[in-house]
DNA sequence: CTAGGGTTAG
């Protein structure tokens, strides 16, 4: 960068430096490198009088690839102005910039491309797939598909993608299928995919394929396939993944890391998820939220919310969920103050806005500590409408404690809701049946018959000897049943007498 | 000077 200023300085002082070719050379040397140059490069640009369509592209390009396309598309709309006509590179790099934030805005240069001639271009029309995918258009995006004269792996892929996020995994995969040649970054596409819509075995499956089709894994395939083995509790799977990527040197970076330690922490791992965290070089507020998640479910309440805290120190903000889970966690050990203390600090000391989520856990943290009456207050001054976590938490605090008539109320406020699911009805029928009102159980169940709600089972996956095991709730057909139902019996004796006064139910 | 992918929650 000192030579680049020191050729720029020579330019200065022989007068050549408002020599557009010159110059445009300059900024795209600054542009490519980091932020800091980036504005000396814009500094440069606007004392520029006359400048090419390339300068105009390198400041869009640049702009657009740190994050900042509101201000890339204001330099594209000041070049229009000043009477440039922009050009295929244009095209391309603005199609980009809208697909962050500016859908809208980019149907509107869509036209603007037709009327210019470079709509069938192959790299604008690649550009406009993605465009149209993103916004979930998936007509107009298939339709750009079917006229591409052209179409590569990129434009295959973008249209994939398009699917994949409007939800039609199936349609993604037929053209998956269909595709003449994939890359890894095509595999990643689909892997993500069946990890979106929940077909996490699906998604192993294919991960798994890619490798016998001899495509090595890029980091997103790594991460997806990590995804899936953190939800199906496919340990050894995702131990080989990671010994997969040690192997291959592949970076531990931000993404990568945070796949492993979800991956570790939901396969109940929660030591190596922890050494994970110490290996990363960039830990972001992902990663920090992640393993504070972690924490608090393997009950470890307190070292979650010192990671809090280490986090502040290190200089990196919480966001949103971090709160949820740091509030959860101390929900979880019965660290009321603490819990009240950091939702207060939510909005002074961190600026961010409680929101619904939020006052669910507070009504969680009180609930469960028997503050029925507080937390009921929660519910009623609340700033917006209580969602079904906001009330099931606190019918859940009614069962731990059991207070019937406070949960019929909260029962009712559901209902005239309309969130009145299963569970709710079942949790009600429970709470009646362990306070003995027989007469009461007989009346939910027999209301829930006549509106035919019904519960959704719960389920979950563990992996054992590389075999992933689902189990149903209610479903007693496992070979092991008889053990397993023994050692269920002996840890709640155990913890029953450990925790009694404790309400450490959920 | 050009394009496609991935992370945190109860």
């Amino acid at each position: 960068m000192t030579q680049i200023k020191q050729i720029q300085s020579h330019l200065t002082i022989s007068g050549t430096l408002l020599d557009p070719y010159a110059a445009g050379k300059i900024i795209s040397l600054c542009a490519e490198s980091d932020d800091d140059h980036l504005s000396h490069a814009y500094k440069l640009f606007l004392q520029l009088s006359y400048r090419t369509k390339f300068i105009w592209n390198t400041m869009i390009r640049s702009f657009t690839a740190k994050n900042e396309a509101f201000k890339a598309l204001t330099i594209y709309k000041t070049m229009l102005r000043s009477g440039y006509l922009p050009n295929n590179y244009t095209f391309s790099f603005i199609f980009k910039a809208c697909c962050t934030d500016h859908l809208s805005l980019g149907f509107v240069f869509h036209s603007q491309a037709i009327k210019l001639g470079w709509e069938s271009y192959d790299f604008v029309l690649n550009g406009l797939i993605h465009l149209y995918s993103m916004s979930g258009s998936m007509g107009p995006a298939r339709t750009l598909f079917d006229s591409s004269a052209a179409r590569d792996i990129i434009t295959w892929t973008a249209l994939i993608n398009g699917y994949v996020k409007s939800g039609q995994v199936s349609a993604a995969r037929e053209l998956f299928d269909n595709m003449p040649e994939k890359n890894a970054v095509s595999w990643s596409a689909m892997i993500h995919g069946y990890v979106q819509v929940g077909l996490f075995k699906e998604a192993l499956e294919l991960f798994n394929q890619m490798q016998i089709c001899g495509c090595r894994p890029n980091h997103g395939g790594i991460v997806g396939a990590l995804t899936a083995c953190a939800f199906l509790g496919a340990l050894d799977i995702g131990r080989w993944i990671h010994a997969y990527v040690d192997r291959n040197g592949m970076e531990l970076d931000r993404m990568m890391g945070t796949a492993l330690i979800e991956m570790y922490a939901k396969c109940g791992c929660i030591e190596t998820a922890c050494s994970v965290f110490d290996k990363m070089l960039d830990r972001d507020v992902f990663a920090y939220t992640c393993l504070i998640s972690g924490l608090a479910n393997h009950g470890q309440g307190c070292r979650a919310i010192k990671l809090f805290g280490r986090m502040k120190n290190e200089g990196v903000a919480p966001n949103e969920v971090t709160f949820i889970c740091v509030l959860s966690a101390c929900s979880r050990m019965g660290l009321v103050d603490e819990g009240l203390r950091i939702f207060k600090n939510m909005r002074e000391v961190h600026g961010i806005e409680p929101g619904v989520q939020h006052y669910g856990c507070l009504v969680d943290l009180l609930g469960r500590a028997g503050m029925l009456e507080e937390a009921k207050k929660v519910v009623r001054d609340m700033p917006m409408e209580p969602d079904s976590y906001v009330l099931g938490a606190l019918l859940n605090a009614c069962r731990v404690h059991g207070n019937v008539d406070l949960s019929e109320e909260t029962v009712e406020n559901l209902v005239e809701r309309c969130i009145d699911h299963g569970g709710v009805h079942v949790l009600l029928s429970n709470i009646y049946a362990s306070s003995k009102q027989w007469h009461c159980v007989v009346k939910v169940r027999k209301g829930m018959e006549e509106k035919n709600v019904r519960k959704i089972p719960g389920c979950s996956f563990i992996e054992v000897d590389g075999k992933v095991c689902e189990f149903v709730a209610g479903d007693r057909s496992h070979v092991l049943m008889e053990d397993t139902m023994l050692l269920l019996f002996g840890i709640d004796k155990h913890l029953k007498s450990t925790r009694k006064c404790m309400a450490f139910n959920h």
